[in-house]
This record gives structure tokens, C-alpha cells and sequence, in this order.
DNA sequence: GTATATTAATTTGTATACAAAATAATATTT
DNA sequence: AAATATTATTTTGTATACAAATTAATATAC
């Protein structure tokens, strides 16, 4: 509900909410990941060891255990002797992740349906008007922040941590490139639409409805950004 | 995950010749994984460094890296200061884990149907024919290993790397439990008569309906992994 | 004898040290 | 001057060393 939340990836609220026992290794692994998510590491730049110590004031140890962790997470490329670069998004990734994503988020959205209770049902509807109201506004960064939102939502409903936490890696990995990939006029109110659409199967509780809208909601998302990667040079 | 999707590296692919760059890191996560799969690790059991260093003839730094990547893939769990342990299937994690790999897998199956060429169909018929052979003579052990190759085709077929490596991190935190439960008679026509049902939905390249036999399929499976969880003490 | 407290031993977490490979810089040849 | 070879520097990969926490063992109290 508040405003000062930085959206995405914190897993720390579910897995453990107070957790005194920290490691290097498990704080890198959040404060590097949260460097690319922000983009402070833009895709394709390399990883620094040295550098990373250095900004962190800790030896290469828990770094390069914490770049190892963010490799598997998919967020890291390792070259071997080479170092690591970030992940960069190719077309073709985009193709592989995108009808992932929609598989996992159909799934979501019939294990919200089952599970929805009124309470969550209210949240995501307010959610809802207040992104159109953004919409409306054409104020595009806030509207994307409430979107992200309200798939959070229907996510966390689902009521399966590891369902969220696979939704999660892959949408960092295209998150920067959603963002960046200007909607058009059309599509944006197309988006709006399916919107709309989810609510109604939501109030409905009808899964096959909310997933199908999901899935089609993500496939034409996944049009605009490899629309873009295309106009943008490699 | 490094072992037959994609290579990151893809200008390599190129060049070709440089895969014999290896790491004891990249190295010891397969030779770990597999003890984890193949049973040299109990699920449960404690992951000692000092004796995995011993056995593997190196020094904690990289085995300790890899213990890091095996616990972000899911086969091992961490707790700080206590070391690490192989992840236990929970009747909760079954859960949660079966519902996503029927996604998976029902994408898998649209996205096989839309890419099979007839050499591709041709193999999975053979070990289709195959496996019913093994049920025909209640060979238990050679009937789950093509049906493991019957499934590994389809997903492969998919064409999309990322999604074969998502679904082989669940698939093989289940493995054992798949193994181990011993299917009902009626249970194991009844997977057999699904079988067959994806052979025609494949044939006929019907991506929703091979979709839907999946779904089904490895929702029964999960049924019984669960019953058999059940009889089992914690 | 059981339970608690104290100490010793082991194990994990982190830092440093050294070896090997890769990159940068310099020199050499044409 | 361009291209190649050679050397120096940096960076990664691995091993070792030390600190902190946990587990085990022992001693003490009841």
C-alpha cells in the first residue's frame, strides 16, 4: 500500500520475515542482484571481482559465491577465466522466457481463483483503479509500478513460494526490457482492456478465464519488447 | 543446470573447440547433483565440506561454490552456520512443485507439436512402443527410465533451453519420490492409456490436447507420489 | 543418574596467498 | 606504420589460514 516500496524481488518477506543470522554470501547475493534489477550493472557489462569487493568492503569469498548463486539465478553469464557479465536479452531469450512466464502465470491465475479470499479479491481491485487512473493520467512509470503489483498479487495468491519464486528470476531477467519498451497508444489501452478482463475472471473466480487472459496478456507483451529489442542495435 | 541446455556462451559455439575449459566448480556441481540423484546423498542428509573435499580431492573454495549453485537450483538447502542438506521432499513441496511442472510440461507439449518434425515423432513412438513393452512384462525400473526419455523428447522438442533446464531442476527434486512410489496396478494402465492418449495427440501435432494429457498425467503422478509420502514417516 | 554449565573439538564463514590464465603494454620484426 | 612476438600487469581459479559459530565432550551441581 505505501508508496516507498521498491517493487520486486523480495523474497526476504516470505521465506523469513526476522532473521538475525546473516552471511556476506546471502547479503551479496540480494545487493548485487538489486544492482542489476536497478540497472546500476547494465546487461552485458562485465562483473568486476575487484571492484565488487571494493564497493562492499569484503574479500572475493562470499562475492564469488554470491556471483555463482546469481549465475544459476540466471542473471550472470560465467566465461570461464573471463569473469562474469550480466545477462544480456536477446531476442531469442525473450522468446524462451516470455511463454514461460505466461505458462506460470496461467497457473497462477487458476490457483488464485481457488484461493482468492474477498479480502485479496479487494486489494487487487483497488490495485486495478488505480492503475487506470495512471493509465488515464498516461503516467507510464506508475503504471508499470502497480502493474507489477497486481501480478505480485495474483502471484502470492497462488499460495505457491516456489511458483513465485521461478516467476521472479525470469521476470528480472526481461523487467528492464519491459520497462524500457515504450507501449504504443494502441497497445497500452489493449493492456488496460486485459485488465479489465482479469478482474471480471477474478471476481468470477473462473481460472480458465483468468488464465487465458494472463497468457494472453504476457504474449502480446512479449510482442512490444522484441518489437523494441529489434529497433534497438545489439 | 550446465548439463546439455545451451551453452552461455554462445560465440563459442561458434569456435567450438573450446569446451574443454573446465572449472572444479562447474565440475564438481554435476558430480554433486548426481550424487544427490542418484541417491549417494539421502535427501535429508547432512553435506559435509570437509568429506566432500576429501572425496573429491579439493579445497573448500570451489566445493563450497558449488554447494551454493546446487542450493539455488534446489537440491540443497542451506542454513547458516550449520551447514548444508539435501533437500527433503515435503508433501507440501510436492504440492507445489507438481502443478508447476504440468505447466511446464503442457507448454512443453504445445510448443512440441508446433516445432516435431516427423524424425523427432518417429523416436518417441519407438520408445513409446518400448515402454509399453517394459509395462507389458511389469518391468518397473526400465519402464521409468524411457518414460523419462519419452518426456525428455517432448521437452526437448519444445526447442527452448531455458524451459528444458527450469523443469529438470524440478523434475529432479522429485525423482527420487517418482521413483520410489510404487504405482498402484490400475494406476500404471492408467498412466500407460495416458500415454497413449499423448502419442495420438502428437501424431495428430494437437499442441492444447497433448497439453491438456500432460497436465493430467503428471497430475495423477503426483497423486501417488503423495500417497506414498504419506506412508512414509517424516 | 539426570540436568546444566563449562570447556574442547569440529565445522562453517571469511580473508588472504599463491598459481594459472587472460588482458594490456611493450618491444621486435617486417 | 602495421603486424606479430614478448613481456608485464591484471584478473580469475584454487588452496590455505584464521575467526566465529556450532556441535561434542567433559565436568559440575542437584
Amino acid at each position: 500500500m505505501s508508496e516507498n516500496t521498491t517493487p520486486l524481488v523480495d523474497e526476504s518477506s516470505i521465506l523469513s520475515e526476522a532473521k538475525q543470522i546473516k552471511t556476506l554470501h546471502a547479503d551479496l547475493v540480494e545487493q548485487v542482484r538489486e544492482m542489476v534489477v536497478d540497472g546500476d550493472l547494465e546487461p552485458g557489462a562485465k562483473v568486476s571481482e575487484r571492484i565488487l569487493c571494493e564497493r562492499f568492503n569484503v574479500s572475493r569469498t562470499p562475492l564469488r559465491e554470491a556471483i555463482k548463486t546469481l549465475a544459476s539465478e540466471g542473471w550472470l553469464e560465467i566465461l570461464p577465466h573471463k569473469g562474469a557479465r550480466v545477462t544480456r536479452l536477446r531476442e531469442k531469450d525473450v522468446d524462451q522466457i516470455f511463454p514461460i512466464m505466461g505458462a506460470l502465470e496461467a497457473l497462477s491465475g487458476e490457483l488464485a481463483c481457488a484461493n482468492l479470499s474477498e479480502e485479496q479479491f479487494a486489494e487487487i481491485q483497488a490495485l486495478h483503479y488505480q492503475m487506470v487512473l495512471h493509465y488515464t493520467r498516461r503516467e507510464l512509470k506508475p503504471y508499470f509500478r502497480v502493474n507489477q503489483k497486481i501480478h505480485q498479487k495474483i502471484l502470492t495468491a497462488a499460495a505457491n513460494p516456489i511458483l513465485l519464486q521461478m516467476y521472479k528470476g525470469l521476470s528480472g531477467r526481461v523487467r528492464r526490457a519491459r520497462y524500457v519498451a515504450n507501449m504504443s497508444e494502441v497497445r497500452w489501452s489493449k493492456a488496460v482492456a486485459e485488465h479489465e478482463q482479469m478482474l471480471v475472471a477474478l471476481a468470477a473466480r473462473d481460472g480458465p478465464a483468468l488464465a487465458d487472459v494472463l497468457r494472453r496478456h504476457i504474449s502480446n507483451k512479449s510482442k512490444t519488447v522484441k518489437t523494441h529489442l529489434r529497433g534497438e542495435p545489439g
